[in-house]
RNA sequence: CGGGAAGUAGCGCAGCUUGGUAGCGCGCCACGUUCGGGACGUGGAGGCCGGGGGUUCAAGUCCCCCCUUCCCGACCA
C-alpha cells in the first residue's frame, strides 16, 4: 500500500490540505507575515487558469491594462463604504527614499479607487463608453489569519473594471462576467458552482450588488470562487466621472468590477483531492500524462526508454503535455505515489513485458483503475481518456454537492443541519439582518448565495417564521 | 486582536524536569546491490539550539525582554 504521509481527509482536512500543498510542491509560506511563495507546480496551474480567463475576456471584448501598485491615501477615502470596508486591512507605505512621505501610499487592496480616479480623464462622452478593461496584478490585504492560497496577505488575481453608459448595460456586463467565472470553474477547474447574489451584509464595500459563484469543498464547506460586482454609479459619483449622453445631458457612468484569484488553486485542491493527494483536472494539469519506465538491466532500460520516447512523441504531437520520469534514483513504486500526489491525471507504465507485446499499462488518477492498451490505442484514445477524467471530476463534485444540499424550513433543522452535516442548506428568508445574524451566531455559517433573479421561496423565513421573500443558501465557508 | 502551542541540520522531532563533548529519523552526497505500488547495505557531508540581555567556572537546558510561525476564534477573496 502507498504511504503518502498525508493525514486522512476525513480526520483532519486542514492538515491534509496543508500537507498536500507542501508535499505536491504547490506553495509554501513566505518570510513575512501571511505571505506565500508559489512554487513551479502551483504557478503552472495558475498559468492555465490565467489563459482560460484571458481568452474569455478577449472574446468578450476586454483589453488588459496596468495601474500602479501604490494608491495615494486621499484617493482611497472618497467612497465612504469602500473606505470603511477596506480600512482595517490596508498596508500603508509611510517612508520612501529614506524620508517620511508627505502623503502615505496605500498598497492596493483592489484598484477601483485609482482606476475610477483615472477614468474621470478618459470619459467625456457616451462615445467613449464602454471601457472594458482588466488587469492582472497582485493585491495586499492585511488579513488576521492566513491559509495557503485561500487567504494570504498578498495574492495574485485579475480585476476587471468596466464603465458603461447605462445601468442595463452595466448589469448585463456584471452577469456576463459572472458566467465567464462559472464557465471557467466548471469547464476548466471541474468545480460546479452556484451562481447568485450576496445578501447586503456580504456585499463588496461600495457595490450595489455582489454576484458570487460558490463551490463546495470535500469537507462540506463552501468556497467563494469569484465575484462580479454591479457598482451602480457609486464610484462615478465619488470620483466625479461624468459624460454627455446621447440626449446631451450630463450623467454619471455605471460601473462593474470582477475578480478571480489564486485562491482557486486551493479550491481545485480542496474540491478534488483525495487521500493520495491532488487530482488535477486535465485542463490545468501541467503534466497530463506521465510515463514511468520500468526496467532492471541496462538492456531493458534501453528498449523501454525507446518505447517511452516514441509514445511521448506521438502524444505530444497531439498537443498533450507528457513527461517521462526516467530518474534512475527512484523505483517505480515511488514514482507512482509521487505523481499521484502531484495530481497527474494519467500514468503510463512501460516495462519489458509491454515492449515485447507492443502495449502499455494506463492508470487513471480519477479512480485508480488500470488498463492495458496497445501502443496505437493509447495514442488514439488519450484525448478521450483525458476528457473522461475532466468530466468525471466535475460529475463527482456535482454528485457530492447534490448529496450535500438540503432543505430546511425551521431554525432547528437549519442550524443543527449546518453544524452536524455541513454542506449547503436552502431555506426561506425574510431579508432581515437579524435573522441572518441569528443563524451565523448559532453556526458560524453565512448566506452564500441568493438566486440571481429574486424569487418567492413559497415558504416562511426559516428563522422567524414570517413570510419568506428570498430563497437563501447557507453554508460554512472558507 | 483575544485563547492555546511551538521555534534545535533541508524536513520531522528528541534533549530542557535535575546546567557539563549537539542527537535521532527522513532527505542529501559517494559506492555497491536493487527496480511491475513509496528498496537496502556501507561510508560521508551538513548546526551562531529564533534574536538580545542576564545568572553561572560552565547555558540548547535556568531567569527577563523581543521576534516569528502554527492551531482555535473575531475580520475577510
Amino acid at each position: 500500500m502507498a504511504k503518502t504521509g498525508l493525514p486522512k481527509q476525513e480526520e483532519d482536512f486542514p492538515g491534509w490540505y496543508q500537507e498536500v500543498v507542501k508535499q505536491a510542491g504547490m506553495a509554501e509560506h513566505g518570510m513575512s507575515k501571511g505571505t506565500m511563495i508559489i512554487k513551479p507546480h502551483g504557478y503552472a496551474v495558475w498559468e492555465f487558469i490565467q489563459r482560460a480567463l484571458d481568452d474569455r475576456f478577449k472574446a468578450t471584448g476586454h483589453e488588459n491594462v496596468y495601474f500602479p501598485l501604490f494608491i495615494p491615501q486621499h484617493l482611497l477615502q472618497k467612497e465612504a463604504e469602500h473606505v470603511e470596508g477596506f480600512a482595517p486591512e490596508l498596508a500603508v507605505v509611510t517612508h520612501g527614499g529614506g524620508e517620511e512621505l508627505e502623503e502615505p501610499l496605500v498598497v492596493r487592496p483592489t484598484s477601483e479607487t485609482i482606476i475610477w480616479h483615472t477614468y474621470k480623464n478618459w470619459i467625456q462622452s457616451y462615445r467613449d463608453l464602454p471601457l472594458l478593461y482588466n488587469q492582472w496584478c497582485n493585491v495586499v490585504r492585511w488579513e488576521k489569519r492566513s491559509r495557503l492560497f485561500l487567504r494570504t496577505t498578498e495574492f495574485l488575481w485579475q480585476e476587471g473594471h468596466t464603465a458603461h453608459a447605462t445601468s442595463e448595460e452595466a448589469w448585463e456586463e456584471t452577469v456576463r462576467m459572472l458566467d465567464v467565472y462559472r464557465e471557467v470553474s466548471e469547464d476548466v477547474l471541474a468545480i460546479p458552482v452556484l451562481k447568485g447574489r450576496k445578501s447586503a451584509s456580504e456585499r463588496f464595500p461600495g457595490a450595489v450588488e455582489t454576484l458570487p459563484i460558490e463551490g463546495l469543498m470535500r469537507d462540506r464547506k463552501a468556497l467563494q470562487c469569484g465575484t462580479s460586482h454591479f457598482l451602480g454609479q457609486n464610484f462615478a459619483k465619488a470620483y466625479d466621472v461624468t459624460f454627455l449622453n446621447e440626449n446631451g445631458e450630463q450623467d454619471h457612468a455605471w460601473a462593474t468590477s470582477w475578480g478571480f484569484s489564486t485562491r482557486m488553486i486551493g479550491g481545485t485542491i480542496m474540491a478534488h483531492g483525495d487521500d493520495r493527494g491532488l487530482r488535477l483536472p486535465p485542463a490545468v494539469a501541467p503534466v497530463q500524462v506521465v510515463i514511468v519506465p520500468i526496467y532492471r538491466s541496462d538492456d531493458e532500460r534501453g528498449g523501454v526508454l525507446v518505447a517511452a520516447d516514441k509514445a511521448k512523441a506521438a502524444l505530444s504531437g497531439n498537443g498533450i503535455r507528457v513527461k517521462i520520469d526516467d530518474r534512475d534514483q527512484h523505483r517505480p513504486g515511488f514514482k507512482f505515489s509521487e505523481w499521484e500526489l502531484k495530481g497527474v491525471p494519467i500514468r503510463i507504465e512501460i516495462g519489458p513485458r509491454d515492449v515485447e507485446a507492443d502495449q502499455v499499462v494506463c492508470a487513471s488518477r480519477l479512480d485508480g483503475t488500470k488498463q492495458t492498451l496497445s501502443s496505437s490505442q493509447v495514442i488514439s484514445q488519450m484525448p478521450k481518456l483525458l476528457d473522461g477524467i475532466q468530466k468525471g471530476l466535475l460529475k463527482e463534485a456535482l454528485d457530492f454537492r447534490t448529496e450535500n444540499t438540503h432543505e430546511a424550513n425551521d431554525f432547528e433543522t437549519l442550524t443543527s443541519g449546518i453544524n452536524e452535516a455541513g454542506g449547503f442548506w436552502v431555506g426561506g428568508w425574510c431579508e432581515s439582518p437579524e435573522c441572518e445574524e441569528k443563524v451565523s451566531a448559532a453556526t458560524s455559517a453565512t448566506i452564500r448565495v441568493l438566486p440571481l433573479e429574486k424569487e418567492d421561496p413559497g415558504v416562511a423565513c426559516a428563522v422567524c417564521g414570517q413570510p419568506g421573500t428570498e430563497r437563501a443558501t447557507w453554508a460554512k465557508a472558507y
